[in-house]
DNA sequence: TGGCAATAATTAACATGTTAAGGATTCGTA
DNA sequence: TACGAATCCTTAACATGTTAATTATTGCCA
């Protein structure tokens, strides 16, 4: 035990550990998530594949830069993510004719299917955490997330 | 492209991927976490041994089970990162004499002094946050994001 | 007291996160 | 037009996340 335990807001001592950001967002996340990973777990993809599926559902084909950063991962995750969603019939994977250094992935119906068998219930998810916190309060979470992220505009 | 992009809120429809709560959610603990971890890229250390640091820290010796609990991670992971803070004489692990089953993890005078030679820049970290949103704003997305937390008693 | 359920922790196996290094291709420009 | 920098992507290596199986110990109770 040290001496900087639970201070005050601002004083520029460490907070405890139960008021830490980064601690409170990896909770969140985690329960978040459980219902999200239930919804998956019958259909043998991840969290990480359905959100490439739904970015790419959402824009159409797109190039891995582009995909990478709507679907917020990092190169080498998706690369890997990539060959699996290829293996299971879920994407395709052409190579730009005018830039050969860049690929451009797209969805298949039956990736597309996967989607629309899931997108109601997981409709549903959100719409009960959005009742949970009110929606006014949901938007305003969004919006304060929103400005912690150093790539957006805000 | 499905028919299902940007809807407005509560209409029970998929929002669109750009205001979906769990990539917000990775995003802004993307933002947080950047300069934690350009502050342990010279310790050697991970966030997550990072913060099992300032829990033991915080609490002192800890069973397992609560120490999983305090710094947010797994078992699997915890024991992971267990043995690594162990070689690197951060922390120690005894087992409970009363019941063989549990072990108690405790921190090293080594793994003490590497918190306090951090502590003043992680606090400066956090106040650049609070100053970011606003000390308000940063109380009340704590809030927020502990009722979306299944575990916490609200 | 013997045996089975429950608990604490580890191990296994696979996917992802993270950083650094490596290949292929294109671009800019001297 | 040759060549070095920049770009796109992959691979490598290691740490963590996640689920399931396994081991060791304890507790319960017939």
């Amino acid at each position: 035990m040290n001496s900087k335990t639970s201070q005050a807001a601002g004083t520029g001592a460490l907070p405890s550990t139960a008021r830490s950001l980064p601690i409170a967002l990896i909770r969140a996340r985690e329960g978040v998530m459980l219902p999200i990973r239930d919804m998956l777990s019958d259909t043998g993809i991840t969290e990480q594949q359905w959100r490439v599926l739904r970015v790419l559902s959402e824009f159409g084909p797109l190039d891995t830069k582009t995909l990478a950063d709507r679907a917020s991962l990092l190169f080498p995750s998706l690369t890997r993510i990539a060959n699996t969603l290829k293996e299971k019939g879920l994407v395709t994977q052409t190579r730009d004719k005018a830039d050969r250094r860049r690929q451009f992935v797209e969805i298949t119906l039956a990736g597309q299917k996967l989607i629309d068998d899931h997108s109601d219930q997981a409709a549903r998810i959100v719409d009960r955490f959005k009742a949970t916190l009110g929606a006014e309060n949901y938007e305003q979470l969004l919006d304060l997330l929103a400005r912690l992220d150093p790539d957006n505009p805000g």
